[in-house]
DNA sequence: TGTATACATGTGCATGTTTGCATATATATT
DNA sequence: AATATATATGCAAACATGCACATGTATACA
């Protein structure tokens, strides 16, 4: 990516922050885990796989995000700050009320507690999935 | 403004700061000085007195300014942070570094000498501050 | 080697944003 | 009251963005 401009690295940060699926993304990364994989994010937020895919592209470039491939796998981390404005910036992430995000919370803990050794070994649209789902719905699970 | 999604007050003021002539309104309004009105930012960033009026707007819709009137003049001020949000959100704007507003910066704080009891006196494309620009460009003034 | 799974991307369409121009409004001055 | 100055805004064109569908690519597994 080249950056002419000098302002364009804020702007497009501010830019890749002023989406409401990236956005999520990004509090997700920060508060419940470093990294997450495309079918993960999917399920949680209930996006479908283009869209999620197309917004974690923007997120890396902005770069608020990096990927690492692991088997079929692609795990988004989030990317560490490197300056003072990064860690502003993730700190108002952050502190955006929890509240706000309890229902993807709730799912991302359910999806992320299905990893085995810290892999995803769930795929897209799976019935275990969805069966953990009805349980979340129908509050089989402790808040 | 109606705000149904919680999320939509995070949004538009990330996409608010996500343009160029808009961040460098929000920086001088922390770093130079809280208040300034629509000829003086016309003069300082070079831009058109329409477009300054919707970019200020904009910044307003997003609840980082508000406006007073003084007379003839309109001035925005920067809108002191309501909660850890705005907080982060305001540090990261003003740790953009100085070097990359040295210009803009350089012509406000000449703009802003030309106030008088902390109001503005000078007019849009006036005489006045086309001499004080042509002592910026021959360096007749100290950096 | 063939198939399934996970993810990426090109195209087309709808929508949103930015800008320039012209014009309207509000205040000050005479 | 008439005029000048400062600011705001409706309209249309240019541009950017987001989404859906289809398709392509990479990895895993049988």
């Amino acid at each position: 990516m080249y950056e002419p401009n000098p302002f364009e690295r804020y702007m497009s940060i501010f830019k890749a922050l002023s989406d409401e699926t990236r956005l999520k993304i990004i509090w997700l990364l920060c508060t419940i885990d470093s990294k997450i994989c495309v079918s993960e994010i999917m399920d949680v937020l209930g996006e479908t796989q283009y869209n999620v895919s197309r917004h974690l592209k923007v997120l890396k470039n902005a770069g608020l995000v990096y990927e690492k491939r692991e088997g079929k796998w692609t795990f988004y981390y989030h990317r560490p700050p490197e300056d003072e404005f990064d860690t502003y910036v993730k700190s108002a992430v952050a502190s955006i009320p929890a509240i706000l995000m309890a229902q993807e919370t709730l799912r991302c803990n359910h999806r992320l507690d299905m990893r085995v050794d810290g892999k995803c070994v769930v795929g897209l649209d799976s019935e275990e999935w969805d069966s953990e789902l009805k349980k979340i719905k129908n509050n089989e699970v402790n808040l």
